[in-house]
DNA sequence: TGGTACACTTGACACCGTGTCAAGTAAAAC
DNA sequence: GTTTTACTTGACACGGTGTCAAGTGTACCA
């Protein structure tokens, strides 16, 4: 809190004039972000997609391109969402669009009839949305090195072969 | 420190006598759990199997039910890891026998010429050590409410998915 | 038997970060 | 000209980590 007043230029106890805790103003800060980046509208895209493959490669795209932005909110979130229960809460609000597009993507590949025999569709979204998740992508930009368009290229193909059966 | 050293009987300056620092103790605990419960010699059984497919079945079944036996103390040092670096050592350290599996695992199925033509030997190393990961399973039992058979069941089926093209 | 080393005790203290409280100030709003 | 607003400084409580000093009981050892 000290730092962030300091970068501010106010002091510390200002900033508890705005924020009532350190955790009520990461989820204020989530919710600006939300609103200004726009995940939503991003994923929004993805649903002029023709076919539910090119869905899930959109919705990959955009997701991998997503995260880098704002990786280092993601990741203090995260970290206190363990032992805070509203922090935890505004993770899963602001996740919530995520979740949506991975339900609304193996509900299209149900409807065309290519999702993979092995999958119920409610686990699939589990495996999806898990697969997709932030820690994943940081293992393997930040600890494996790959790029971020690598990770959107090799996430693409391992989905397609994971969860669609061709016919 | 303090309930720690209260569930021990002593008081709690009598920890620092034997371990330097929390980062310490926990370096030492985690050091002490993977003599006990040894997953390097768990993992080494895999190594009977007769084809790259049945060794990486065995494995990620015996990293799965390895996980939650672990699974207090992981969570304790996954979240200490992002604040000291000594702990994120030794946790790479004792990761290092499930990374060495997954290395194993590629090379056998590479040997056997059936590793997935979009895998270079190093990605796929990387992608099935980042699917293995604690998150991913601590997402699917706690959150998606799988239960341990469930996971590397469906785990199994999907590495296999992922990393195998059959002939 | 006396002395020493060892494991532990109590109690105090410093440091850091969060969060709270009180009193004061400067400028804008009415 | 007064009130409201946004901020200031400065102090303090609390919890957790880590340190220090001095004391206690016990086991070992010459």
């Amino acid at each position: 809190m000290g730092d962030i007043a300091e970068a501010c230029g106010i002091s510390r106890q200002a900033l508890y004039l705005h924020f009532t805790s350190r955790a009520d103003l990461m989820i204020a800060t989530i919710r600006y972000v939300d609103e200004a980046n726009g995940l939503n509208d991003r994923l929004e895209r993805a649903h002029e997609s023709k076919t539910a493959i090119e869905f899930l490669e959109q919705s990959v795209e955009i997701w991998g391109n997503y995260m880098p932005e704002v990786y280092g909110l993601a990741k203090a979130m995260l970290r206190a969402r363990d032992t805070d229960d509203a922090m935890a809460a505004a993770w899963n609000d602001s996740m919530r669009c995520l979740r949506d597009a991975c339900r609304e993507i193996i509900a299209a590949l149900n409807r065309e009839e290519i999702l993979a025999a092995q999958w119920s569709p409610e686990d699939a979204v589990d495996m999806l949305y898990t697969l997709l998740s932030f820690a994943n992508w940081e293992q393997l930009t930040a600890e494996a090195g790959w790029t971020t368009s690598e990770y959107v290229k090799q996430m693409i193909t391992m989905l397609r072969r994971v969860l669609v059966d061709l016919g």
